[in-house]
DNA sequence: CCAGACGTTGTT
DNA sequence: GTCTGG
DNA sequence: CCAGACGTTGTT
DNA sequence: GTCTGG
């Protein structure tokens, strides 16, 4: 799955790499938790991609409150289209989230090792995660938009800590996920485990574990 | 009809 | 152990 | 996802 | 809001 990810690259490296023209005032991410405000790229009315600041954990716009639960920092791609949580997000409201790496603990807690691992794409330096967004209004009346990161199986190379992964688009899909004139056959065929020879793996350092430290020692290799 | 759930992951 | 917060 | 708190009464 | 369960 994916419960911590990073997002660091220079403006001028996100509008190239994502077509996006607004940049706002990004502080680059490395160590990016639930519930934090990061941003997310959507098409406008027009068409155009724009980033904008969602929150991380979808929060269904029927909550009467904000959710004390377990936020949902995920969505199964699995029947996701008749699902009623995140079937009308998939449906109408898909967004991509921009990463540059993602982070994994071993699944089994039973192992004390709780050294996380970094995973990136060897041959580029970012890409997106699918995902899906609401807006929620608040009893005070504010709007919350917030978003969830869709998962899939785990490919061979993550199987060895964790069973699921986050869904990673391929770059020249990602346009399809976001038209919102696609249905539901294309869209679910978007939603694979990536491939595997674009998957590395390393350990980074203990620190990521708690999100108050966000600086680029949180990507550095450790043996 | 109304009431109650609606999610993921991990762990047991 | 379990819940809350980031 | 992991980290950190988890409480009351009374007094300042 | 919308679906499921009784």
């Amino acid at each position: 799955m994916c419960g911590r990810y990073s997002f660091s690259l220079p403006p001028e490296a996100i509008r190239e790499l994502f077509r996006v023209v607004t940049v706002l005032n990004l502080q680059p991410r490395y160590n990016i938790a639930p519930t934090q405000i990061v941003p997310v790229i959507g098409l406008e009315p027009n068409g155009e991609r724009a980033l904008r600041m969602f929150r991380w954990g979808l929060i269904p716009y029927w909550s009467k409150a904000m959710p004390k639960s377990a936020p949902l920092i995920n969505a199964r791609s699995e029947g996701i289209a008749d699902n009623k949580m995140f079937g009308d997000a998939f449906h109408r409201r898909r967004c991509l989230v921009p990463a540059d790496g993602f982070f994994e603990w071993n699944q089994d807690k039973s192992l004390k090792d709780r050294t996380p691992w970094r995973i990136v794409d060897p041959e580029r330096p970012a890409f997106a995660f699918a995902g899906v967004w609401e807006g929620w209004r608040s009893p005070e009346g504010e709007i919350v938009r917030s978003f969830a990161i869709i998962t899939t199986n785990a490919n061979e190379k993550l199987a060895r800590i964790h069973e699921r992964m986050p869904v990673i688009l391929k770059r020249e899909d990602e346009d399809a996920w976001l038209d919102p004139n696609n249905a539901e056959p294309k869209l679910k065929s978007l939603l694979a485990p990536y491939d595997p020879t674009r998957t590395e793996l390393y350990r980074v350092d203990m620190r990521v574990n708690s999100f108050k430290y966000d600086d680029p020692a949180c990507l550095a290799k450790v043996e």
